[in-house]
DNA sequence: CTGTTAGCGCCTTCAT
DNA sequence: ATGAAGGCGCTAACAG
């Protein structure tokens, strides 16, 4: 099959190319029946534009780069899929550059993007990572407090509504449980939930896994605590099985929750209570603001998209004799 | 900053932009001293060439588009990253189209690739489904009984082995879990532990999760089941947690393993046992035989890559006294 | 051996 | 209302 280019159609037509690109593009001056024939001939043909002569010719390629810098970020798949889809409808094409490890990594992931010619970056920093500038527009997905950041989940936000539903279930003595001290998304999911909590008076002890390989958190419920509040499922899950293997129920007992609604977090049982991120909602806003910035135009001001929380069976009203087990 | 071309290097030393171009693609035949100076200035410069032009010429674009069609696939990120860096390492971009839902999704994403330009495609299919001809090269990942299959870990290979661990532990009544009959990979890995337990003369019973949505896995212990073996870690951990919510000791009194590592495999409580499959090398294997087909020259024949087991806590010696609870 | 000419497909003036 | 011309940056095919 002959490849199909505005030459081709412009002949069969006795035209000339620039006609046929304007009855195409619409824009220039092209007699309106001449411009629906030329259309319906080439929707026939399925002619379709060649990316590389329109991207020398008007400077810009059509795709966009995505560089998602932390693996262990488990959205990953959800981010791809809501940038692709975003970027689909904008009519952008989406090149990925995994960045390992380092910042140096993920500096160079950016630079092999720009390099390909990507028209505009998504990104999704490293945790406690800043952005460097770039001469191509960019939208950061990251949080509030992270200087550059575009839109993100608002995560201080959940991680109050969070705490004020386990307050509500009559929890007053709380454990906190985040990874990484360096991470503002996590630092603002474990601060929106001390700041709810401390307001109504409850206890909440704070525990970084990065300090202690392996909490021992059967302990703690034996201590007193009547629920664990963890910044990732991933974390409220090791926090369950735990709690399980030493024998405690679940919500009985302790109550568990966690953030983001992995896939495995209604596979569990008892299933996982937690607070999920509008994925969709912020990889269009993302593309939003990213789209505004390559075609020149002020991007929208920083937004963040609320959080929802997704109650399920781990977590439940306080037991009445907290530590008396 | 001007934006630098072969045109620009070229006034500088008085040639045509060609001879630039030969002397740093080290092609054409240009004096090795004008050769060295000509690389030096560009170095100094930074120049690079521009992609639009050179695909324009080429007629390649030095693109790869990269499908992943199932996005319960969890191993998406690895193979992401994986596949990225192995078309890095070719000087490939890698071109991501998330194909929700349906086998027409998955089409759709293939041909946006295709008119994207992409050299060339790597698909993980939607399970179930025939990746249809295109008039680009392909590597399909998926498993050796998959019509088109290129290169994909040796799923049945693994579930042999993983049954053999089992077996060796003195394991004699078994329940293998599965979610979907139409995934061919997972109906080889059962495939492959099925006829190892048969073989050796041990007791399997296979339960497919869409036909049952909670099968009662403590009641199956309690019959005598002393082994629990998923196609998926994902569903080793359903099985884990269902298990020691009703109270069963594991591995004491019942052992439990999956496959892939997932993300959470390691963190939970006991640590999962798991069959591992090498993202990396399946990767690189479809990279090449990708870049052959682009290249014009021979794929090599279909490969299979040996896939690792990971003991870890969930798995031990069968108990003396099977459902004697 | 050393170098240059021609043209990939498209879009944007500027003439007609 | 349409066409001719030119050139984006690069490299395969030609001259010198």
């Amino acid at each position: 099959m002959r490849e199909m280019t505005l030459q081709t159609i412009a002949e069969e037509f006795g035209v000339s190319s620039a006609t046929v690109s304007n009855a195409l593009s619409g824009k220039g001056r092209v007699s309106a029946d001449l411009a629906r024939r030329i259309r319906a001939r080439a929707a026939e043909i399925g002619y379709a534009p060649s990316p590389p002569a329109r991207a020398l010719r008007t400077g810009r390629t059509g795709v966009i780069g995505l560089v998602l810098a932390d693996l262990s970020n488990p959205l990953f798949p959800r981010y791809a899929r809501a940038v692709d889809a975003a970027a689909e409808a904008a009519g952008y094409g989406v090149l990925i550059a995994d960045s390992h490890g380092d910042v140096g990594a993920q500096t160079a992931a950016l630079q092999r993007l720009v390099r390909r010619g990507a028209d505009g970056i998504v990104v999704v920093p490293r945790r406690g990572t800043r952005v460097l500038e770039l001469e191509v527009p960019l939208a950061v997905i990251d949080a509030p407090s992270t200087p550059g950041n575009t839109i993100c989940a608002d995560h201080r936000g959940g991680g109050a509504a969070l705490a004020a539903r386990l307050l509500a279930l009559g929890h007053r003595s709380l454990v906190l449980v985040g990874a990484n001290r360096d991470s503002n998304v996590q630092r603002e999911r474990i601060g929106g939930m001390a700041a709810a909590l401390a307001a109504a008076g409850a206890q909440a002890r704070t525990i970084w896994l990065e300090d202690a390989p392996a909490p021992d958190f059967p302990a703690l419920a034996r201590e007193g605590a009547t629920a664990f509040l963890a910044t990732s499922d991933l974390h409220a899950l090791t926090v369950l099985t735990a709690l399980q293997r030493a024998g405690l129920a679940v919500p009985a007992q302790a109550s568990v929750a966690g953030f983001d609604d992995l896939a495995f977090s209604a596979a569990v049982s008892p299933a996982l209570t937690t607070m999920a991120q509008d994925v969709d909602a912020v990889a269009r806003g993302a593309l939003a603001a990213l789209s505004a910035r390559i075609a020149g135009r002020a991007a929208p001001p920083e937004a963040a998209v609320a959080m929802t929380l997704i109650e399920r069976e781990s977590t439940g009203p306080a037991p009445a004799t907290p530590g008396n087990l």
